[in-house]
DNA sequence: CAGATAATTGACAGCGCAACCATTTCTGCT
DNA sequence: AGCAGAAATGGTTGCGCTGTCAATTATCTG
């Protein structure tokens, strides 16, 4: 038995005779045998890894969309490369750099904005490259994600529809993400010809509970409490809602509260948070279907752009306006 | 210039005059080089990577663990690759295989229970192993995390003193942390005199606010409602707070809840959640640092255990046991 | 049963880099 | 100027596996 045999009943255990397989099997077992994969995709050129870069490792949001990614790459014999860049273009090149140093052979981006250096990586690499969770107008690759524009335009109107005329946005550190909300917040403010900008609360800290407690008292320092608040995010809505109660304001008599993404707790709350659905779990699993699409049929060309939707879900923290005493 | 001028330029910049480390570097970035790292560990032995298991990426407990063990990491040019064994032990197994097959350095993984061929495994490979959360007896190598089944009596006997009789334990599946907690709660119930079996209330699903609100529907179903409910985790007992209210009992007149980690949103429920706050985020930290320090120094002989703790925060959500109707 | 085809097994080279050692160039000193 | 020693650079080899193609053995057909 030669050592390439081994290696051919490893890789493809039909092509070895039956008792040539089992003798193999109990060879590697009472010796402990692992190959070596740094060895393997040396020789092979093949990595079957696929790099997935995410802002943060911390937010349930991006927990779900790894998990999908997980799930379609895994039966696909494709190992996830997950790393984290933390916000930051400039850790996100680093992170381009390692991931094609690894000689992945698709990257799964969350995001559309680069570095220039790091978008010409991506287009030099030749590999699919699949940006997430925001449109753009000029994806390297294919492109999956929603209209966040659209989806702030949406959320803002409803309050307005509310009989709101002071409606606060809500937001800490802003990312690409946020940043499309906000401009659908401001053209909606506008087009219902209201102030676009004087209520947009922000600090540079990362969107948590906690940030929404701080945000909200960064409000009422302002003077009034406006009577609706646009919150970023579901925790962040979360936090408004608790200091609102704590300054003994009531939701949605006093003040109306939505928050975004529909995250578990939201129905739980009380009252239960107004929301936007955003779909994270399928985000993941479309940009992993079309990564292993893409890489099983290299020349075909396909749709490059997929619209997972989102949808404005209505519950107990929202409410007409009252007229303030 | 020789090929291995360039290879030492990219690993030890000191060790090569300035300007040719300069005309490398544009060369490098002309040509859009990108090293390659299979054959850089193959060269080298070395994989600078760091195999990092977790039963699921979908809980915010192990995204602070893992943001943590990524923040130590790094900087120690060490990369973790993060696989999820989805709460099996067999995809545990398969983990660890891939991981030794990519040669990873050192292993970090969740829990103490392995299959006996997973454990052999993480002992025959001869590298540095640290097992977090639970507390093993016969650690594989080192070993972080705190005395669950204690955390589960501290729990059950601040209950128990606060009057209550009938104390209800709600939990999805039961993986190896939980199974503590279940412990500790028996324990603290038959030391108590009290039934330690027929309050525990339980299903296959994992854990989530969702489930919450189906156990406490499960508990309500088998009759009377106990007057305290013993949450393995916070979303669980979030869950329970919204189902409890629809069912119109309040908390903590009616039903005082407890749930466990404090997580973020723990103080802002209504009523603030009383619970077991747990350290992810130093569990994390401190599994990677000895990891560094194992690889930086293999021979010493330094402290397998380490116990970050934990800590009961009563908040509103418990109260005293009130006689019922 | 010869000959042909299919199934199985083996030999060899090379993937791209780094360890090791050899060589060249530079520096400071008498 | 001449030399020792340090600093910088280069050559050779092999890491462990797989692609390609060749050799062997089993199986089938008329």
């Amino acid at each position: 038995m030669s050592a390439i045999t081994v290696s051919r009943a490893l890789r493809n255990p039909d092509t070895v005779s039956a008792k040539l397989r089992n003798s193999i099997d109990t060879a590697i077992s009472t010796l402990g045998y692992v190959p070596n994969l740094a060895a393997s995709r040396l020789a092979s050129a093949r990595s079957h890894s696929v790099g997935v870069i995410v802002p943060t490792l911390y937010n349930v949001i991006f927990a779900e969309y790894l998990q999908a990614i997980h799930e379609v790459l895994l039966p696909a014999r494709l190992q996830p490369l997950v790393v984290n860049s933390r916000y930051s273009a400039e850790a996100e090149e680093v992170a381009i750099r390692t991931l094609l140093g690894q000689r992945v052979e698709a990257i799964i981006i969350v995001g559309t904005e680069h570095t220039p250096a790091a978008r010409r990586l991506l287009e030099t690499a030749h590999i699919p490259v699949v940006e997430t969770f925001a449109r753009s107008a000029n994806p390297i690759g294919m492109n999956i994600g929603f209209k966040l524009d659209q989806a702030g335009i949406d959320a803002t109107r409803y309050l307005i529809e509310l009989g709101h005329k002071e409606i606060g946005f809500l937001v800490g550190a802003i990312d690409e993400r946020a940043s499309h909300r906000l401009d659908g917040y401001r053209l909606a403010m506008k087009e219902a010809g209201l102030d676009p900008v004087r209520h947009v609360v922000t600090m540079p800290e990362l969107n948590s509970v906690g940030l929404g407690v701080a945000l909200v008292e960064e409000v009422a320092k302002r003077g009034t409490v406006p009577s609706a608040l646009f919150c970023i995010d579901d925790n962040v809505a979360l936090g408004a809602l608790h200091a609102l109660r704590s300054r003994g304001l009531t939701v949605p008599g006093d003040v109306s509260v939505l928050g975004f993404h529909d995250l578990d707790f939201a129905a739980c709350t009380v009252p239960a948070l107004s929301t936007v659905a955003t779909n994270r779990y399928k985000t993941g699993a479309l940009a992993a279907e079309m990564t292993v699409k893409a890489l099983n049929s290299p020349g075909s060309k396909r749709r490059k752009w997929h619209d997972v939707g989102y949808r404005l879900v209505p519950r107990a923290s929202t409410g007409p306006a009252r007229a303030r005493v």
